[in-house]
DNA sequence: CCAAATGGTATTTTT
DNA sequence: TACCATTTGG
C-alpha cells in the first residue's frame, strides 16, 4: 500500500532500489501515522519527541529495520546508542525478532560507553594509552584520587576524594580537559581541583587506565584532533541513532555531533519531559536545541499513548504543564474511562505504609472494585531509597511478598571486586590498584609498612607493584610471616598466569617443549577459565577467609562468589569476562514468584505497572528540598518532571499519598502536602477517604495532618503558612489533639518538638556560625529547625540547624 | 589483628 | 535515628 509512495520518491532511482522498496514491508504494520513517520523519515536530522509509552522502542527498532530492508545500510551501518545495557539488548532482540535472524549483525548497537570502548581499543595509542587498558570503576577510582589527595598533604577529612571524583566526572561530563578548565571553576575543591585533576589524567596514563568519563572524553579529542580519522567513521556509520537523547551529557552531544556531522542523518528519540538526570550531567538543552544544532531538522512528535488511562494522562500533563521552556506535547489516549488519579493522605509514614499494604492486598483480590491486579503488575515508586524502609518493615511483617528493584550492584560487592581484583592481576599483572586492593586480603600480615616498602621499591625499580613485591621478597626486605606470605602471593600469581595459557604444546612429532620457548602455541589452555578463577580464589585463601569469618553475611558472600564463577561460563576466557564486568553486567535476575516491586522513580523511567503507588508527597521529600536549594527551579522543574514519570508509569490504577508527620534524621517532623498535588487537575483525581475496614485505623480513617479532603481541596498555602507560624499555629493544635485522640503511631512525644523549638530558638539572625562543608556565615532566616545562612564562600544555603554551630570566631 | 567506639553525614545512579 | 568509615584500645 504504501509502496507506491515509495516508488514515486525513488523515481529516477535504479531498478534494484526501486524493486527493494516496492517490496512488502510487513514490519510497518501497525504503526500509526507519526511513528510511520518517523521511520520513514531516514535522511538528515530527524528529532522523534516521544512521550511516555507511545511505542518509541517500537518506532526506532522499525527504523532499523526499515534502512535494513530498503536496502540504505548495511546492519555495521548503523550506529545505535543506547544508555543502558538493558535497553540496547532489548532492541537488540527486538530487531533481531522483525528480521526473523540473529541480529549479531548489529555489531554497532550498544550503549555509549561500550561503543567507545570499542573504538578507544583501536586508538587508543592516540591518547597515550595501550590497547589493553583497564576501565576503572567509581571505587577504584576515588582510592586512586585518595592516593593523590593524600600524598599531596590535604586533609582528605574536610576534603574528601570523593568529592573530588564528582568534580572531575563533573568537568569529564562537559568534555573538559584539564587545560580547558574554566577559570570560573578554580576554586573547586579548595581551589587544588584543576590540579588534581591533572594529576589524576596522568596517574591514569602511566597505569593504562581509563574511568568511565574518560571513554567518551579521549573518543571526542580523538575525532576532534584526527580529522581524517573522523572522516573515516563518518563514511562508516551511515545512520546514527539515540535513545534518550535527553539524559544526554555535553561529551555524548560532541561525540554524536562529531559523528554525525557528514552526512547529517541522526535521529535522536527522546522526551524532554521525562529528562531526570540533570544532576550527573545530563543536560535537557541538548534536546531543547535540537533544530538549532541541526538545521533543518524534522521533528515527529509521538503523542497517541497506549499505556494509560485518560485520567492518568491528564493528571501528569496538568503537573507537567508547570514547567516553562518545553517542547510541548500532549499525550492522548483512545481508550475511554478507568480510574481517577487517587489520592489520600495519611498521619505519619508508617500508617501510609500499612495502607499501602492493605490496599495492595485487596487490590489482589479483586475487592476494590476493579480487575483483580496480580502483585507482579504492581509497584511503589518512592522519591528516596530510604522511603523504602518503611514499606519493607511493613511488608516483612505482614508478609507481603516484595522485591526491590535496583540498590547496590552485583559487580559492586566488596565480595565481587576483590575476586576480580586477583583476576586483574592474573590477567594483567601490571595492574596495580589490583595489586593493592589484594595483597592482604585475605590478611597476610603485610600492614602498612610492608605496603610502603613494596611501593618505594616499584617505583626506585621504575616497575609494576608484583615485580616490586618481588624483587622486595628476593632481597629479604620483608620479614617474617609476612615476607613469605608475599613470597607465595608473587609466586602464586605467577604460577595462575601460566595456567591461562596452554602449558605445554604437542608438536608434531610428539616432542613435547616448554611453551614459553615456541613461537606459537596451539592448543587450548590445560583448564577452562572457570577452573582457573576457582582455583585462584581456593589457593589465594580469599574463600577460606570467608568461610572462617563469622558474619551472618559471609555465607551470602560466598553465594556471591560462586555466581560470580557461574557467570564466568557465558564467556571465552577470564579478560572478555572482565571487559564485560566493567561496563556490562545488570544482574536483574527475575524470580518467578509474584512480587510487588519497590524502586525509586528514576529506576522506574521505561517501566510500567498496571497499578502504581506513589507515596510520599510531602514538600522537601518530594520535590526533595535538597534539589531545590542547590538547584533552584531548575531543581524544581526537574523534580516536576519525575512526578510526570512516577504517574505515567501506571496503566490503570495511580495512587498518590503523603504523610502529615514523618521521622527525618530520627526526629519527627510535620510535612506538608506536596505542591504537586497542587498541581494535579481536580477533574482526574479522586480524594480517598480511607477507612480499609482495617482495624485500629478506621475510627481514624483518613487521619493525618488534616484530612486529605481539606489539604487538597483547600489550597494547602494556607497549610503552609500556618505552619510557618510555628508550633502555636492552628495547624499545630489541631495536630495535637488529634494525635492524643489516636494514640496510635502517633510522633513519638510532642516534647521531641518541644526540645527542638528550644534547639532552634538558640540560634538569633545575625548570629555567626560555622557549618562543616560550607564552612562560615551569618544567620538571615530562621525557618523551623531549618536556618537560611549566608555562607561567606558558599553563598545563600538553607541547612538544618543541627549541622551548623555557634562560632565566636570572628572572621580574618 | 580484631572489636568497639567514635564521628560525620544524611537524594536520585548508569557505565 | 541509622549508617558508613575510620580510629582506638586491648
Amino acid at each position: 500500500m504504501s509502496s507506491f509512495d515509495e516508488m514515486d520518491a525513488f523515481e529516477g532511482a535504479s531498478l534494484s532500489s526501486r524493486a527493494m522498496a516496492a517490496r512488502p514491508k510487513p514490519y510497518m504494520d501497525g504503526l500509526n501515522d507519526a511513528q510511520r513517520e518517523a521511520v520513514e523519515c531516514l535522511d538528515g536530522p530527524v528529532l522523534m519527541l516521544a512521550g511516555a509509552g507511545t511505542g518509541k522502542t517500537k518506532a526506532l527498532t522499525t527504523r532499523i529495520v526499515h534502512l535494513l530492508s530498503t536496502g540504505r545500510a548495511r546492519t555495521n551501518e548503523i550506529l545505535a546508542v543506547t544508555f543502558t545495557n538493558k535497553a540496547a539488548r532489548e532492541m537488540k532482540e527486538r530487531v533481531g525478532g522483525m528480521l526473523g535472524q540473529p541480529a549479531e549483525g548489529m555489531p554497532w548497537l550498544g550503549t555509549f560507553h561500550s561503543i567507545c570502548v570499542k573504538l578507544l581499543r583501536r586508538h587508543a595509542e592516540l591518547v597515550g594509552l595501550k590497547t589493553n587498558f583497564t576501565i576503572l570503576d567509581t571505587d577504584d577510582q576515588i582510592r586512586l584520587l585518595k592516593q593523590l589527595v593524600q600524598a599531596a598533604g590535604v586533609d582528605d577529612k574536610r576534603w574528601p576524594a570523593r568529592m573530588l571524583a564528582n568534580i572531575i566526572d563533573d568537568w569529564k561530563n562537559r568534555a573538559l580537559v584539564p587545560g580547558k578548565v574554566p577559570a570560573g571553576d578554580a576554586t573547586a575543591y579548595n581551589g587544588r581541583g584543576i590540579d588534581f585533576y591533572a594529576q589524576y589524567q596522568t596517574r591514569l596514563r602511566e597505569l593504562n587506565a581509563v574511568d568511565f568519563g574518560d571513554l567518551l572524553l579521549h573518543m571526542v579529542t580523538i575525532f576532534q584532533d584526527n580529522p581524517d580519522l573522523l572522516a573515516q567513521y563518518h563514511r562508516w556509520f551511515r545512520y546514527v541513532m539515540v535513545d534518550e537523547y535527553q539524559d544526554t551529557n555535553i561529551a555524548q552531544y560532541l561525540w554524536l555531533r562529531l559523528l554525525a556531522g557528514g552526512h547529517k542523518n541522526i535521529c535522536c528519540v527522546g522526551d524532554d519531559d521525562q529528562s531526570i538526570y540533570g544532576w550527573r550531567g545530563a543536560e535537557v538543552g541538548n534536546i531543547l536545541r535540537f533544530e538549532k544544532d541541526f538545521p533543518g531538522a524534522k521533528v515527529v512528535r509521538l503523542e497517541q499513548n497506549y499505556r494509560s488511562t485518560e485520567h492518568i494522562l491528564s493528571a501528569a500533563s496538568g503537573v507537567i504543564r508547570g514547567n516553562e521552556g518545553r517542547l510541548g506535547k500532549e499525550l492522548w489516549t483512545a481508550a475511554e474511562g478507568g480510574e481517577k488519579v487517587r489520592l489520600i493522605g495519611h498521619w505519619d509514614g508508617e500508617e501510609e505504609a500499612r495502607w499501602v499494604g492493605e490496599e495492595i492486598d485487596a487490590m489482589q483480590r479483586g475487592t476494590r472494585g476493579m480487575r483483580p491486579i496480580g502483585l507482579n503488575e504492581m509497584a511503589i515508586l518512592v522519591r528516596a531509597s530510604h522511603q523504602m524502609r518503611a514499606f519493607e518493615d511493613r511488608f516483612l511483617t505482614i508478609g507481603m511478598p516484595y522485591r526491590v528493584i535496583g540498590g547496590p550492584r552485583f559487580y559492586e560487592r566488596l565480595e565481587i571486586r576483590d575476586a576480580m581484583a586477583y583476576f586483574r592481576l592474573v590477567v594483567s599483572p601490571e595492574d596495580d590498584l589490583a595489586f593493592e586492593r589484594i595483597v592482604n586480603t585475605p590478611k597476610r600480615g603485610l600492614g602498612d609498612k610492608a605496603q610502603q616498602t613494596i611501593q618505594t621499591v616499584a617505583r626506585a625499580n621504575g616497575v609494576s607493584l608484583v615485580e616490586g613485591a618481588a624483587i622486595a621478597v628476593r632481597d629479604g626486605m620483608i620479614k617474617g610471616k609476612g615476607g613469605s606470605a608475599l613470597r607465595k602471593l608473587v609466586e602464586d600469581l605467577a604460577r595462575w598466569r601460566k595456567m591461562t595459557q596452554p602449558a605445554r604444546v604437542v608438536v608434531e612429532n610428539d616432542e613435547v617443549l616448554d611453551n614459553e620457548a615456541v613461537e606459537l602455541p596451539l592448543g587450548e589452555p590445560d583448564i577452562s577459565h572457570m577452573e582457573l578463577a576457582e582455583i585462584i580464589l581456593d589457593e589465594s585463601g580469599y574463600t577460606t577467609m570467608w568461610q572462617n569469618d563469622k558474619n551472618p553475611d559471609s555465607p551470602g558472600r560466598l553465594e556471591n562468589l560462586k555466581e560470580l564463577v557461574k557467570a564466568l561460563e557465558n564467556f571465552e576466557n577470564l579478560q572478555g569476562f572482565l571487559e564485560h564486568v566493567s561496563l556490562v553486567m545488570d544482574n536483574d535476575k527475575q524470580d518467578a514468584e509474584e512480587k510487588v516491586s519497590i524502586m525509586t522513580l528514576h529506576a522506574a523511567k521505561g517501566l510500567e505497572f498496571p497499578a502504581v503507588f506513589l507515596p510520599g508527597w510531602e514538600d522537601g521529600l518530594f520535590p526533595s528540598q535538597r534539589s531545590m536549594d542547590e538547584s533552584g527551579l531548575k531543581g524544581l522543574e526537574e523534580e516536576r518532571r519525575l512526578a510526570y514519570v512516577g504517574i505515567t508509569r501506571a496503566e490503570e490504577v495511580c495512587t498518590i499519598s503523603f504523610a502529615g508527620n514523618r521521622r527525618v534524621f530520627g526526629q519527627w517532623q510535620s510535612q506538608l502536602p506536596s505542591r504537586f498535588i497542587d498541581e494535579l487537575p481536580e477533574e482526574h483525581v479522586e480524594v480517598l477517604t480511607g477507612s480499609g475496614g482495617y482495624g485500629a485505623s478506621a475510627q481514624s480513617a483518613y487521619g493525618g495532618f488534616g484530612d486529605a479532603a481539606d489539604s487538597y481541596g483547600r489550597s494547602s498555602i494556607e497549610e503552609r503558612m500556618s505552619k510557618a507560624d510555628g508550633y502555636n499555629s492552628p495547624g499545630w493544635k489541631r495536630l495535637q489533639s488529634r494525635s492524643s485522640q489516636r494514640g496510635l503511631s502517633q510522633p513519638k512525644e510532642s516534647r521531641h518538638q518541644t526540645i527542638d523549638v528550644t534547639a532552634v530558638s538558640s540560634f538569633t539572625l545575625g548570629e555567626r556560625v560555622f557549618h562543616q562543608k560550607f564552612g562560615y556565615g551569618a544567620i538571615v532566616g530562621i525557618e523551623g529547625d531549618k536556618l537560611e545562612v549566608d555562607f561567606e564562600k558558599a553563598g545563600i544555603k538553607k541547612v538544618v540547624s543541627r549541622f551548623v554551630t555557634a562560632s565566636d570566631d570572628v572572621p580574618f
